[in-house]
DNA sequence: AGCCAGGCCCATT
DNA sequence: AATGGGCATGGC
């Protein structure tokens, strides 16, 4: 077992794993269990640091995106005012690098469906997938995920969704390598010729899949925060802010998200 | 109970 | 190129 520790300054656990990137994590005890592709790592406060427990802390290193400078980012966005209160409230927040056949499943099971759920279907993928860790499962490799039927991923409740994810994790071999070395527009374009993946899904993926920041995903959240008698549409709120933000585009959305989601889940409770 | 969820597909225009 | 209806499932 290896750990590494960063200062929590600059790293929210609950913030970055809860903030709707990722779907692969638990609460438990004093800290979180994620997993990514095979691994896994557990996370908790340890002082001022963030400890990070697991078996290759190199992988996860990159994984949280450990080298990138999170305060240099959220100094850079607070230059826009529309943006210092989302910056605010998820403080901590990072983008993770994760695994693109991972993330390109995970944002297409994603589509009119909410995060509770997602998480359950995709922890359902991996028990009946994916290969057995000792005491988790790896997220299945493109060869295990298209030994599952259109019927078994019915079984699984992905819905209408089951076709997609049939198809599109057999196509995943046909764009792969061009996607790993695509620029953001590039790799959006190839992702829409995949079934199942429309533009905010494109965008997710490659923000969360690709790491190419250059990327504004708008779903219903970021819609309903963002959207004005002018930007009236979702392409014209990404174009807009895609032209205004450039290469901090992904964080800035990450905000955003985490911020309008977060708030409109507190009204409820009231 | 009914609305909604990190939207997309496809037919039509 | 743009628009709109239809859509599995289950959380809340």
């Amino acid at each position: 077992m290896e750990r590494i520790k960063v200062n929590r300054r600059n790293f929210d656990i609950a913030a970055t794993l809860e903030c709707g990137q990722v779907f692969r994590y638990r609460r438990e005890g004093n800290g979180y269990f994620v997993c990514s592709l095979g691994r896994r790592a557990f996370l908790y406060y340890d002082g001022d640091d963030v400890a990070i427990e697991s078996d290759d802390a190199e992988y996860f290193a990159n994984y949280f995106d450990l080298a990138a400078d999170y305060g240099a980012i959220e100094k850079t966005l607070s230059a826009f005012p529309e943006l210092r209160s989302a910056v605010e409230y998820g403080k901590g927040i990072r983008i993770l690098r994760q695994d693109l056949f991972e993330a390109t499943m995970s944002f297409i099971v994603s589509a009119n469906n909410n995060i509770a759920r997602i998480k359950g279907i995709i922890e359902r993928l991996c028990d009946r997938y994916g290969t057995d860790k000792g005491g988790y499962r790896a997220f299945p490799t493109p060869t295990e995920l298209a030994r599952a039927t259109v019927d078994e991923l019915k079984e699984i409740g992905l819905g209408y969704r089951a076709e997609y994810i049939y198809e599109s994790c057999r196509d995943f071999a046909r764009v792969e390598e061009e996607l790993r070395h695509a620029d953001a527009p590039r790799a959006h374009e190839i992702l829409l010729t995949m079934k199942g993946v429309g533009p905010k899904v494109a965008d997710c993926i490659v923000l969360f899949g690709l790491h190419l920041t250059r990327s504004y995903p708008v779903d219903t959240w970021i819609f309903k925060a963002s959207s004005t008698p002018q930007l009236d549409t979702p392409a014209k709120v990404r174009d807009y802010y895609l032209d205004r933000y450039g290469e901090y585009a992904g964080f800035a959305q990450q905000y955003i998200f985490y911020e309008a989601r977060s708030q409109a889940k507190k009204r409820e409770n009231t």
